[in-house]
DNA sequence: CGGCTGCTTGATCGCTCTCAAATGGGGTGG
DNA sequence: CCACCCCATTTGAGAGCGATCAAGCAGCCG
């Protein structure tokens, strides 16, 4: 497990504290609790009572739901800095999802009073989550159109990029996801099975786009994906044969 | 056109200013702009500068997203008392989609200025809409995961039965949809072609489920629709027999 | 009454899911 | 250190949902 840690720059490094004085930061650091997971263990669960809202400190979360016929939408994979848990501090009851560490993650949590108390004392606070929120939701929109109007290929190769980006180690030869990954969870993330996946980064890996393995994905060309993530619908078939960059 | 009207209790029925009092509630009030827009028309476009955040008074908004390559998403209907365009307000610059008017439709607007005015006075602006932004995301990830895991036609079912829910009318034999709704509105609203909406829509009216004209919807057996909805995925083709409601 | 816009309907194609089974890497326990 | 087992992954075959292409039809408005 590792050590519960916040971001570089302390809580002034979240989202949520941005533009607190010393003095105000301090209480906020004050009134939280540290809660810290081993990789695969959960800070919550979906249909829990919802009590704290979040800031993740170290390691990588992942927020997902499950329906009713049991099968996995993987919503958000939370990094150092962010929040998670707060949508249902403010209308709901109970978390409409779970969240899962993907490392050994730690974080810090406010209970709803102390949240309450603190976003009173610092307006601030409220217009920054008002902010995030927003942010979040722009990113939901996003996904969803992609989910409505593009192919399995493009979506995948857009989620790969997304999250290389969002937490990338280079690594001989290209830039790898930094945290397990599996063809499960990348097919949750994406809308489709993992058995799509599956083929998708194997025709990749034989172009030299990618390598991976057990839970592991390094992007060596991700030009490439790129082009594969913007390219036109329209021409279906020729695709297959060149590169053929449209655009 | 329809006169601009507040929405029944005046501005205390709109949620963003919810617990407000009587002398908050004039300042708000006076620092409204009054905004028309006939059956149509848009208050705002995609990719537009995002200056103003509006409740709607009176009428029908449809919040869309249009791709690069043209296809559009509806993200939300928007009606009396409800907020729109605050999500870029705080945070980006551009409105990222656009809000047209599907009936005639009157809104009070605030700008950017306002607004912050607003909620630096009375905090419990910020947190309204905090929790309007988080009924919102919660919304849009339940359509996210329908999208993943659901196929059209329990797609359709649920946006109508939700559609009616929001704005029904009783008409003689069933509830109509309060507004004009064309196929191809309902097929961008499911992440599908008009021309299965239309197939689908076909095949319930043959069962007497629906009756359906141009732009036009009643739904005459919500029970029916709300059975298939909720139908579980495995039975393929019983389907297309029996009604055989299971569980 | 004519044109336009929205709706219907048929035919075909292919992307993607589903079912099934084999393979292999890695971690664990002996 | 080795052997075993489990889980993630790969790969094949086949079917079907829904998109796409292509006309034709019908309210509605001017």
């Amino acid at each position: 497990m590792v050590e519960p840690r916040l971001p570089r720059n302390g809580l002034a490094g979240a989202g949520i504290f941005r533009g607190l004085g010393a003095a105000a930061l301090a209480e906020v650091a004050a009134a939280a609790e540290r809660v810290t997971r081993a990789a695969g263990e959960r800070f919550f669960r979906q249909g829990q009572e919802a009590r704290r809202l979040y800031v993740v400190a170290a390691g990588e979360v992942k927020i997902s739901q499950v329906t009713p016929e049991g099968q996995g939408v993987v919503l958000r994979y939370v990094g150092a800095g962010e929040m998670f848990g707060c949508v249902p501090l403010y209308g709901g009851k109970v978390y409409p999802a779970a969240a899962e560490a993907v490392t050994d993650a730690a974080a810090l949590a406010w209970d709803r009073p102390a949240a309450d108390r603190l976003m009173e004392r610092y307006p601030r606070v409220a217009i920054n989550a008002l902010e995030l929120l927003g942010e979040e939701l722009a990113a939901l929109r996003a996904r969803y159109q992609e989910l409505a109007t593009e192919r399995v290929e493009q979506r995948v190769a857009r989620a790969l990029l997304r999250l290389v980006e969002r937490g990338g180690r280079k690594v001989a030869g290209g830039v790898q996801i930094g945290f397990p990954l599996s063809r499960q969870d990348l097919a949750e993330w994406t809308g489709t099975t993992l058995h799509t996946v599956s083929r998708v980064l194997s025709a990749w890996q034989e172009r030299g786009w990618i390598v991976s393995g057990r839970r592991r994905v390094v992007v060596r060309d991700p030009a490439a994906l790129a082009r594969l993530a913007d390219e036109i619908r329209a021409c279906l078939s020729q695709r297959k044969e060149g590169p053929a960059a449209p655009a």
